[in-house]
DNA sequence: TATGAATGAGTCTTCATTCAT
DNA sequence: TATGAATGAAGACTCATTCAT
């Protein structure tokens, strides 16, 4: 529909070259280790036209933050979509989380590394804004199960925690080749365990 | 009752120096940020002093985590010690993992980034190791009310998964100032949380 | 009367723009630290249209000295006209001179900075020449007095020291900041010690 | 007397090199195109040592303008003390300015860039005290005249405005090699120039 | 053991200028 | 004429580490 423009096109095509070359090149050694000239010819680009589309090493890393946690939050939000049954809707929210880590392997490791990264800087309220965003849109899933006592009623900010606190914590030590579980009994198990923490003993209506 | 030389007492008064120096200028600004310069100006120590005691940034940053993570498992063992009830066990183990965190800020902080450190380097092996014994230990623990039913049975690897993932999740973004919740509160509701999920359901033996 | 195409008016006011944003960039942080882009953004121009009537980062300041020390040199030129008394015609100039400076403040530092600048590269030629042209008019104008005896006979160089010697020293200290005498009174105090040095004492006819 | 260890010695020699070297660095091409590589080269030490002993370039420069000044006001002191008659005062300090200035060009020449620099930054107050201790020091020695009737009174920041504004003026044209006049008569006449303005017609006690 | 001057390879970043559209 | 993406050489500055005293 919306005609683009070949310089806008090449211009889209630039920042994506970079962007690549930059994640391939944080991952390799982390980020401070990375050099904007490991970038650079992992690019293509050049030291100059990397400036102009991003301005600093830092601001690169967090286009990819925020970029990367965008994709993960539509993988889940399509797995949540249209799910009625909480169980199911949980099971199958653990599954696409774990599904997206696989395929999305180094994304998820710089995911990591970043968010505890001591060093965000100027990306840290950009950062925390997507982070609160995405703690939000689950317990608004949740809300209706509450409300008929589907689900335990608790802060709305431990949701994300009970939830997604043992697929990161396990996911940490996975990505960092600390495990070697089958990824699909992990699912079942987690699932399993992150139900019953959230559901049984709830009061179910008769 | 053993006689400390003095000399070794000054040697064991620098080395603290440095260490506490050194978490503090870790934490400001990272452990990359953080410059031997400013350990020197925060300890009182000199470049040469600070290079006799440890060789490296790298192995203060080791001995912090090295240390770090061993207070803190005291803690948890301290809190499983002749506990010989499942749910009381761990509650006690959640409690004091998070009273834990709420006296050594600083330090869990430090522990936390140096676990998604992508640049441990050298210590790595260390670190790994001091992991995985941690793991193991709570796993020995709730062997006993494995195999009498009192808790579900799962992979060995995914019980730290279920307890502490939950916990170090909260904890997280706690650290990073992006919760607001009353720490007993956050404690009651992640044991009951956790309870449920790994004893509910399970075979009690009547 | 001479009719002016829209075109032409276009491109005058361009430049116009380009000129006064870069004085601005340039009294901000100096010549060096003025960027292009400063420029640019303070003009409205791009980089093209900027490079497209200039050429050169040079030849903006060049441009801008040269206009700048023309339209001081007018004004004292105005003062100097139709002068016969000397005492007078030094006062007026005087005058003049603390008058312009006072209400092109930023032209006038400019134009302190830039003649005892190191590196005024290939505009060197061109500022020798308009400033060693003033010095001629100043002398021009006082050798009718000087062969009547009203003014002390010295080495033609002189007389612009002698004259706008005090002058200039006493403005550069103002301009940077560092005086809170009334204008006024300084004109006044100059003058007077200038006069005072150029003609008494001199052979008065009677 | 005071005995300096051979280790303070060494530091000194280090930074004296490092100053001269930078000095004549400045003069050649100015000091933005100078680089702390020719600085390095010209000195002997290395970027870390010459970072280790000044911090910045515009740090050595202001250290450089500082130590020049003084200098500078030293040779003037020299040429007041002792001075009881006024116009023997002013000849003295005159002659005493030009021939430092013949001695040291280099020196001189970099003063005059420097002081109407745009860029001395973090410098400027350091640079500014200097300029007004200076002045404060010739109208001290003035003002007994003063007293007297024999100088004209004026404002206290003019008395450097009217002595040392016209050498200066001439000084930074002679300076960038836009003079030709013997050096003699240029003491002679800015002297007797000067004087005539701060003395004649003063009230003389009879 | 303590001190701190010295080292120098390595980094990020800047910026005048060009040129295809 | 206008635009702005691209270029890449160049430079200031950093910092872990060493070593003579």
């Amino acid at each position: 529909m919306t005609a683009i423009s070949p310089r806008r096109q090449a211009t889209r095509k630039r920042r994506r070259a970079i962007l690549d070359a930059a994640l391939s090149c944080f991952l390799q050694n982390g980020f401070e280790a990375a050099t904007i000239e490991h970038i650079r010819d992992a690019s293509g680009a050049s030291f100059g036209s990397i400036y102009h589309h991003f301005g600093s090493k830092q601001a690169i890393a967090a286009a990819l933050y925020v970029e990367g946690l965008a994709k993960l939050e539509t993988a889940l939000q399509h797995a949540r979509q249209d799910q009625t049954d909480v169980r199911a809707g949980l099971r199958a929210q653990i599954q696409a989380y774990f599904e997206w880590l696989e395929h999305h392997k180094g994304m998820a490791l710089f995911l990591f590394r970043v968010s505890t990264a001591d060093q965000v800087g100027r990306a840290a309220e950009q950062i925390d804004s997507v982070n609160y965003q995405s703690q939000q849109k689950l317990s608004d899933w949740l809300r209706p199960f509450v409300e008929v006592g589907e689900v335990v009623r608790m802060p709305t900010d431990l949701y994300d925690t009970v939830v997604f606190g043992p697929c990161s914590h396990f996911a940490r030590h996975w990505l960092a080749g600390r495990e070697e579980l089958r990824f699909e009994d992990v699912v079942e198990h987690l699932s399993t365990s992150i139900i019953r923490s959230l559901c049984d003993g709830a009061i179910t209506i008769p």
